[in-house]
DNA sequence: CTGTTAGCGCCTTCAC
DNA sequence: GTGAAGGCGCTAACAG
């Protein structure tokens, strides 16, 4: 025995029950260590007899396998790692509940790194991940790990299963889970086009952002498709935050020549600029249109209700979870995976 | 030697690099694997010569510790569980980030569990903090785990401190972080009374949920105090979601007499039944007043914007995450905190 | 201040 | 089908 061992850790008066180990079952099963592990690792492999005997032992004395002692041994932790760039963001929500839910059915427990624009803390989780505290990740935030600043010695490469989620990584070896954002944008820029808008306003993303760059073609597109010019002026900058869109309408107030329509990248932002135009007198979609994307749940509840994109959520999570599962027992996963999206129409816009 | 070891668990040629070992920076830096570890935990007890070459050696090797070697043998995860009723809720993401960041500082991950009204799900977590997978826990679904159904051996009873947070757990003597709700539901009672208010609806929260108990007096509080009667016809069913509130607006849609004013217990609630009023033809704050609970994002930008209650997620986040982390490092903590509310006034509630 | 030593609890080969 | 034994990588006692 070396330290004082357990108890007392909450002053409370923890009682001080040593956890049983697979020594206490097996001694109460009277068999060997290694018959306990093989009857819960490969049960075929053991006698009818002494597995029942085993497994009573189990239920006695409440034994559950130490996973450190587990991990260390097998080099499986059963854990995933989600990276994702801003917890506080609705549009997460709904994704991490249907990565949590494929993993768990799977027996993943789900780690999750906030970002929050931190290089030190994804430096932090490169770091916790190369230690092997997890068996693989979904990146949901557009790159990989540190993209390995070379030189240094061995920067601990990173070498379990990945998967992007929402945020392609154009150079990344890894299954890629996303909508076709350019096609999504196209589609709401026709639409808007198709009621008879000629100046079709744009809120973007964050400049470099992937989703930002397709989204951006995909409304070229469609002012092509459409027959529509290009104009500059008419590009506002945005970074898909409610605020941003306060700011984008403050903007276009403060215009003599307005669009006749707004389409917001994001759903956040259309709210945040529907806001501000009602403060300045003007009417949706009477004085000009507002179209979104995602279709968070606010969206349908909002006044107006928003015209959007729709986002399958709850499924992109469990494709990027269940692809990650694929991968982490050996099987093969596409590279690609793209979910259909929706053009939601409802009361924000409105023919010209 | 044993199995084949490392590598190929990526079909994609991984690089079979072995992680370097505390052993192997022993070597490198010409000393013991005690001195490495000490110069990592302790460094003031380890010379600075001993020091700066187990540095450089770590350095060179792109040493990174094996967490699960080390929580076997010092029977620390860093690890902390949280425990949620619905991930995919506004409200628990910013209290989510607040809890995140103090965990961060301190070196200690978070798991999270999003329960999802299943009981198997608890159990399984029950187990899983059990067999010591995490450190401590927080739980924000307003009971503690299983609530240990005796019999049965030992039911693996867990001795790891935790913290309940928003929702308070009657008789469990652990730290406790809330508000106070029956102040507030009281506060905003007396507001809309003092605005005239005579026929005012209560939207609730789900039966037999804490929240809703006490928000519940204060609202019954706020009428004594106010003079005004208490009329079982005026309080709603809801839990909390858009759909309960557009449910609530349905039924007040249909009646008759309607009340002048309704106070719903949360922000979600508020907005759908908004909703439900205009799809009707009437208008807030002009027809109905309306108020809400929590002042998430989109209260502020809700159209009319919507008076309510602010509650500090962050901090609430942030002061349960601190009170985990004095009791993981031994040090006390006490055993309710309450964080101040506020009355925020907008545009959704008008003088009769 | 530093090295030696002994496990933490489990899984898995190897031998029977 | 089963048991004995070694070791995954680390840290904490104990000597020096």
């Amino acid at each position: 025995m070396d330290e004082a061992g357990q108890g007392d850790r909450a002053e409370q008066g923890a009682i001080p029950i040593r956890a049983a180990r697979i020594q206490d079952v097996a001694k109460l099963a009277d068999v060997s260590t290694a018959t306990v592990s093989r009857a819960l690792a490969t049960p075929e492999r053991v006698s009818p007899e002494a597995r029942a005997r085993v497994l009573e032992a189990i239920a006695k004395t409440g034994y559950v396998p130490n996973p450190a002692a587990r991990t260390l041994r097998s080099q499986k932790t059963y854990m995933v790692l989600v990276v994702l760039p801003d917890l506080a963001n609705t549009f997460f929500s709904k994704i991490l509940r249907g990565i949590e839910e494929t993993l768990f059915e799977a027996g993943y427990g789900m780690i999750i790194s906030d970002l929050d624009g931190s290089p030190e803390k994804e430096a932090h989780f490169a770091a916790f991940t190369a230690a092997g505290r997890v068996d693989g990740a979904v990146l949901l935030n557009g790159h990989l790990f540190g993209q390995s600043r070379e030189g240094e010695g061995q920067p601990a490469r990173i070498t379990i299963p990945l998967v992007a989620l929402c945020e392609a990584i154009p150079g990344a070896d890894i299954p890629q889970i996303e909508i076709d954002n350019r096609a999504a944008a196209s589609r709401m820029t026709r639409h808007l086009a198709s009621l008879g808008h000629r100046r079709i306003a744009y809120v973007s993303g964050p400049a470099n952002n992937i989703l930002e760059r397709e989204r951006f073609q995909g409304f070229k597109d469609g002012l092509e498709a459409a027959g529509l010019p290009y104009d500059p002026a008419l590009i506002l900058p945005g970074d898909y935050t409610i605020e941003a869109g306060v700011r984008a309408g403050q903007d276009l107030v403060a215009r003599s020549t307005r669009p006749t329509a707004v389409f917001c990248t994001s759903d956040e932002m259309a709210i945040g600029l529907m806001r501000t135009l009602f403060s300045a007198g003007l009417r949706v979609p009477e004085d000009i249109s507002v179209a979104g994307f995602d279709d968070i749940e606010f969206a349908a509840v909002a006044e107006p209700s928003l015209t959007t994109i729709h986002q399958p959520r709850r499924e992109l999570g469990q494709a990027a979870a269940s692809a990650l599962i694929d991968l982490l027992q050996g099987r093969s996963s596409p590279k690609r995976i793209r979910l259909e999206t929706e053009l939601v129409i409802r009361d924000s816009v409105a023919p010209l």
